[in-house]
DNA sequence: CTTTCCCTGTTACGGTATAACATCCTGAGG
DNA sequence: CCTCAGGATGTTATACCGTAACAGGGAAAG
């Protein structure tokens, strides 16, 4: 799943840390242990085996929920709504819309960049909503399961 | 919430009924009657809302599930994924990418048709996916909620 | 008539997420 | 040093969301 481990792994913490740090807020132990989980997993993990993970006999739903939440309020993980997993994000620590491609097959995801927010900002001002998050998940298949390779 | 009721609501469903036919399918009483409480709350709602309104002391969970699993596949009703709800479709019977405003003040929620079914198609094609679905949905402020009219 | 296929009913369970409250740090100000 | 306010965590319990598995029923085709 091209997650980071060994010394990418520690890098990416530390530039964590210090953002977290540029943003006055803290990078304490059970979001550091969440964020860690997220990346080493490169990618989707669900909530309940992020909990399982976590260690030491795993921890308590609201430890790794309230983390989650942390994270995601800071541009380190989004949640991937319609498979109710959380995913590392590959632009850290940079708030923005996410939009993903996700594979019905095998599950494996992609963050990319559609540019499409100014289109539904325009389509939201045409209804008088003022816009304030974006989620976009394409569903389809991977390149490796459209030809059989998959799994 | 605009829900439709009387002259209106048998008009939609039986419409829907014909629609169905026309697909070599069945609307059969339950999902008839999941249709008709869609159609008469006019915005979301969440299935065991839907379980407990259906009527004679309520349904069990996997009625209303396939019901609604039905209606999904035929284009009458949306998933909500950022809000776990289920929601009628204006254009209802007509297979469609959906795409949502929802107001993060009073739930209120709006389908549009932003356009951007194509960029999204590009953007997984230059990362080799083929694209079978699309979940798009942006919360932000209804004109009600802006100016504190809300709720 | 009977086979087939789809739809439904029912029980039970597993996965997802949060409420509510007690406790504990940590840093600012006295 | 003291203490006090705010955020972060620990803990228990519970509510909510969704599905597996299997039995039964009913209509249409042969």
């Amino acid at each position: 799943m091209a997650g980071l481990a060994g010394r990418a792994l520690d890098a990416a913490l530390s530039k964590a840390g210090a953002r977290v740090a540029a943003a006055d807020e803290r990078l304490t132990d059970s979001r550091r242990r969440v964020l860690e989980l997220l990346l080493k997993a490169g990618g989707p993990v669900k909530a309940y085996d992020l909990i399982a993970a976590y260690g030491q006999g795993g921890a308590k739903p609201p430890t790794v929920y309230r983390a989650l939440e942390f994270l995601e309020r800071l541009g380190f993980a989004h949640r991937l709504e319609s498979l109710n997993a959380y995913v590392a994000c590959p632009r850290s620590g940079e708030v923005h819309a996410a939009a993903f491609l996700i594979c019905e097959c095998c599950g494996a995801t992609v963050e990319i960049e559609p540019g499409v927010a100014d289109r539904v900002e325009r389509a939201a001002g045409a209804h008088g909503y003022s816009l304030r998050g974006l989620t976009l998940e394409a569903r389809g298949l991977c390149p490796a399961c459209r030809t059989g390779d998959g799994h």
